[in-house]
DNA sequence: CTGAAAGCGCTTACAG
DNA sequence: CTGAAAGCGCTTACAG
């Protein structure tokens, strides 16, 4: 492979010119100019970006930590994510973490050895203080936080409003004519857990209604955990008559548990979502959620980074963004 | 943040002796590697890695083409080579080139720039050869194409058979006593369309059935194009009594809009996926689909990568996956 | 507008 | 076992 010197060679000028010329173009002569391209084209020359980001001490990568990629709303969390990394110029390194917090300290080595600049982090998992330690003294930590949100603003965070959205979904099954209402969580020491099921109960409360802790199960945000939810709450001695679940994946798993012991939906029981991935519309019967804005999430998540990276920007300012209540045929009045 | 320099005048060493004592501890005595861990412990030294790829020419990092990270296949194959490739030391660069040639040519640059060492190639788009050019005459080209495959063995490649996978499938239905069996493949383009439907046909023949171009229906992969399929089959002119979807995603498009036109599966029509993704489980009925082992398609293709990467293999073997056919509830004998 | 030179932070023959 | 030196491929003040 050709080098810049290889170039200079050809073009007969010095390797600073050939810098020049690819770099600053309008630094030299329109002939030498010529020149040097015409040795490019000649010898196929592409710069050797590593010696480059070297050089400049930036690697151009950013790394996203994501607790699984499996899951379709992070997935299109970090398509919103990529499209603006590769039109800024930046790389996006993947760092699932499944929840392995080697993984996570593995990746953050990343930026620890100058491998990323920077990093968005899709959890509240690590301490966002603890993580800025990466960056030297003297620069400001280039994290963006992200869906799920820590309690700091020592980073800027891009999320949505848990507590409001959760409340509207709770109001869609109170005003339905709901009063005993499940709720399958995330896990519980999750912010997300925590804020949803906050927006909840203030919804019962607001309406006269008691959040019956008994009818509260954890779940993982996996099929599975809210198939085997709806287990759980089958078994109840006051069976609900409407569940909501903290995402997708929990309800579709839930209405399959549900439908397995001779409960249909919505019927004889109502279920609701978060998130409106695609399979929630395809859902049998279409799911009631939350619409999040998961590829504008990652954009905006993406561009703050870009910001702070520019040194545009270093204020730890949050940014909320709207959601939607998606009213579909998971839901509907408890039978008489 | 500290150099090797820091370290070196700290410890009263040469920046050699650091490096040694970091790389190859068993080349320098014991007081001194002692001294020079003090020394970096005592900076908190990281090696800068920018450095140490550029100065040895690997980035140690590779870029997976994947069609679209959104789908829960494409999704669980990148867990897989993430998997390997961290523990090789390597960093996944995504690139999500969402079925553009821009971005496809723009994530191959990253090899030529030499951001990355190699890459994985989750489609047959690009044609190997042309690939292979991004290497210089001497070195073997990191190339391996996993999942859809081309029909070069220009590189190796991982993936299942098709073949196979799909003349079972099809073997299962027509065993259940179905006679005309309706087709919604991927696009036209696609090696896997083109073997599935040559398993798909090969079944057929082998039953002395025919094969009615008329049933068969190009989709892309998606919930909505399976959902489009089954209603283009909904008005043929003769309906099919099963139908055979070439992903999980299109099969459970199609259940929905069977059952929106009053047909429940399987019991007025029978309906197969492929792939076994997490929601083939839990789907309405459970799907009866192929499953694929798709953290290993992954994690060997990642496997074959690093031995290339290592030197350790330069040959262009084809691994070829096992699959399984799942018999869940979405497909029954036709009706009387 | 252009070139010579220094240097980014490492690694690795080459001596000793 | 250790050090001095060269060099990886660029970029960027500094002169001219």
């Amino acid at each position: 492979m050709s080098s810049i010197r290889d170039v200079s060679s050809l073009a007969g000028v010095s390797v600073a010119t050939v810098s020049r010329a690819l770099r600053n173009p309008q630094q030299v002569a329109e002939p030498t100019r010529t020149r040097v391209l015409e040795a490019v084209e000649a010898l196929d020359y592409r710069p050797n970006q590593m010696a480059r980001n070297f050089r400049s001490r930036q690697a151009f990568a950013i790394v996203v930590l994501a607790p699984d990629i499996g899951n379709p709303f992070f997935a299109r969390v970090v398509r919103g994510i990529e499209q603006v990394a590769q039109r800024g110029g930046y790389a996006v390194l993947l760092g699932d973490t499944q929840g392995s917090a080697a993984r996570e300290a593995e990746y953050l080595n990343l930026v620890r050895s100058r491998q990323a600049d920077g990093v968005i982090q899709l959890s509240a998992r690590i301490d966002p203080v603890a993580l800025g330690k990466l960056w030297s003294a003297g620069s400001a930590p280039a994290i963006v936080n992200a869906c799920e949100c820590a309690d700091t603003d020592f980073c800027p965070r891009v999320r949505i409003d848990n507590v409001a959205a959760a409340r509207a979904m709770s109001e869609h099954l109170i005003g339905l004519g709901h009063r005993r209402i499940g709720v399958v969580t995330g896990p519980a020491a999750s912010p997300l857990t925590r804020d949803r099921l906050a927006g909840h109960i203030g919804a019962m409360q607001a309406a006269g209604l008691a959040h019956k802790p008994a009818l509260t199960i954890e779940g993982d945000f996996s099929l599975q955990s809210g198939f085997d939810a709806a287990e759980s709450l089958l078994h109840a001695a006051n069976r609900p008559t409407a569940v909501f679940c903290f995402n997708d994946e929990m309800a579709i798993g839930a209405i399959r548990r549900f439908k397995a012991a001779g409960l249909s939906t919505p019927a004889d029981i109502s279920v609701a979502g978060f998130d409106d991935i695609d399979f929630a519309r395809f859902a049998d019967p279409p799911l009631t959620t939350i619409a999040q804005p998961m590829e504008v999430l990652g954009r905006t998540a993406m561009g703050v980074l870009l910001d702070i990276l520019g040194g545009r920007r270093s204020s730890s300012e949050t940014h909320v963004l709207p959601t939607n209540l998606m009213v579909r045929e998971s839901t509907a009045s408890p039978a008489a």
